[in-house]
DNA sequence: TGCCCTTATGTGGCCAGCCACGCAAATGCC
DNA sequence: GGCATTTGCGTGGCTGGCCACATAAGGGCA
């Protein structure tokens, strides 16, 4: 088992002590996250697909890869694999041909309550030992952080 | 483009607000640096390793995924590329003929400057919106975060 | 109407990560 | 000393994620 808790911080990242706590964070909490929904038979990502589809059934691929911020072929792949295990169905749209409607099987409904749960359980954990304070400051100062990285996001392709 | 602005949060993850933020800072802040290691020829997660062996050169693997906190095989892939790249080379430890030593090579050692600009952009970019007391309050958080999750880690495996 | 541009999607290729399996060497234990 | 256990690595297989390239269909415009 290899417990973070005797990480040798590497020298250079003690000058990004910031960046490197988002990333130990992020590592930590999808690594929880994973672990939860391999007991559900889901892989990380599908269930904010899944999610979306419940709140709007049939939405068109573009509809959804714009809802959760990822690669087009991202989604594509992922929902192929969804397909194959019966969670979603995909249809040729009527009004364009291009288009594909993606909507919950069966199986993909029943999954609302288990996810549900899979939710409820991770951010209780998270915030296991915040207080109310605590939580609004920090969603609040993540917010902000995105929103600098993504105002600064086009240095990228200069 | 895709503008994260736009994304509609599905119900669901607004019943877990937190571990969304947390989802989606990670998403951008890591897309933001893996677009910095583009320019410099690495992947995410690279730079950490040669991070640790500029730190202290000639680790061994199982020293190394220690400190990184990784899957050995993870590490082992990386490291291959690494040294198809010529950042690292590796050779079989003295002492233990099960053991291999990871030096960093000439053009490794070289990315020392490279790196730790990166860092420091990233870091500016990072908290370029935020005030010393929101930095410090948000890496408290996230360590505290940190270790409500691996304190229930073992759940996973029950 | 015909052509160009945009949009929606698929696919190949590559890397990060994980788990599971396998093997060889070191270590512990009787 | 001999054997079981542990440790250190490698590899195969799978998914998530990205970029680049390709294709088909819708839309606008002359």
């Amino acid at each position: 088992m290899t417990d973070a808790s005797d990480q040798r911080l590497p020298s250079t990242a003690q000058a990004g002590p910031l960046s490197y706590a988002i990333f130990s964070l992020a590592r930590a909490h999808r690594g929880y996250a994973a672990g939860l929904l391999r007991e559900l038979g889901l892989h990380p990502g599908q269930e904010l697909l899944l999610m979306q589809l419940m709140d709007r059934d049939g939405q068109t691929q573009s509809e959804l890869l714009e809802s959760v911020g990822l690669d087009h072929s991202t989604v594509s792949k992922s929902l192929r694999r969804m397909q194959e295990a019966g969670l979603v169905a995909r249809e040729q749209a009527p009004h364009d041909r291009r288009a594909t409607l993606v909507r919950l099987t069966e199986k993909g409904r029943a999954m609302r309550e288990p996810i549900e749960r899979l939710w409820a359980t991770l951010e209780d954990t998270t915030h296991r030992d915040l207080d109310a304070e605590q939580v609004r400051a920090f969603i609040v100062t993540a917010l902000t952080i995105e929103r600098s990285i993504r105002a600064s996001w086009p240095v990228v392709d200069q």
